[in-house]
DNA sequence: TCTTTATATGCGGAATAATGAATATACCAT
DNA sequence: ATGGTATATTCATTATTCCGCATATAAAGA
């Protein structure tokens, strides 16, 4: 839950995004901006300690902070990230859209709205 | 020394990326093109058996290629790559250029002129 | 306080990846 | 053929990462 202030080297950026989850919930981050963990966990479709591990590697990171509103925790890219990492990230999520298994993420998420178990206010 | 045909996945690049040596390989041929893998062993400043394996792995991610040219191979970015891995290596190669352990990479390349003891041509 | 929901972490084993040393192959020159 | 240089691959070992499972913590509500 702390964020970290050091500058992120091209190294921990491609490090932090080698595993498939990871690169998926940063891709999620950068296109909504803010989601709660169970809304992410909901989107990948993975077990919770799996999310919750995952997140704490990008957190260490330095790529995303975690913020805690009541029992959520809502998570955003980290605010003042170098904007060579936004170049980055952009043409990555314009690539991913268009594939498996992102874009299954993105119904997943967007659907959760139908959810009547989904008790998350987004 | 085969290139691969399939286009490669976001998930792909991070992955082939996701380490520090085949991070440098390939800013290092996206800023100059073409080298050898000599050049490229001097560059990195790492052993023989290690720029190998680690160029074989990029070329089986598809995202170098390499041909033979006398006892020399010269690697360079697999032609026809999608758009937006040339979009996400740009502004990495901006950022990389500016720290270490890039920057003394460059510097070992273009010294090499220097040393008699280099016998690839370039 | 007790319960429930949401999230995080600790731990052991399994799977993956990286490394070093040795060897193999490819090409060139003699 | 032989030897030399450049590059690739194999094998055994080590290191790293990942996963499942259990548990811990934090907040909310009864």
């Amino acid at each position: 839950m702390r964020n970290n202030e050091y500058t992120i080297s091209p190294s921990d950026l491609f490090h932090a995004l080698s595993h498939d989850t990871r690169l998926r919930l940063v891709l999620l981050l950068t296109e909504h901006g803010r989601l709660c963990v169970c809304q992410l966990q909901h989107a990948v479709d993975e077990d919770q300690p799996s999310i919750s591990r995952h997140l704490a590697i990008l957190r260490k990171a330095g790529l995303i902070v975690g913020e805690r509103r009541a029992q959520w925790v809502d998570y955003q890219l980290a605010p003042h990230l170098p904007a060579w990492v936004h170049q980055v990230l952009e043409p990555t999520l314009a690539a991913a859209r268009e594939q498996s298994p992102f874009r299954e993420d993105r119904l997943r998420l967007v659907h959760m709205d139908d959810r009547p178990d989904i008790t998350c206010p987004s």
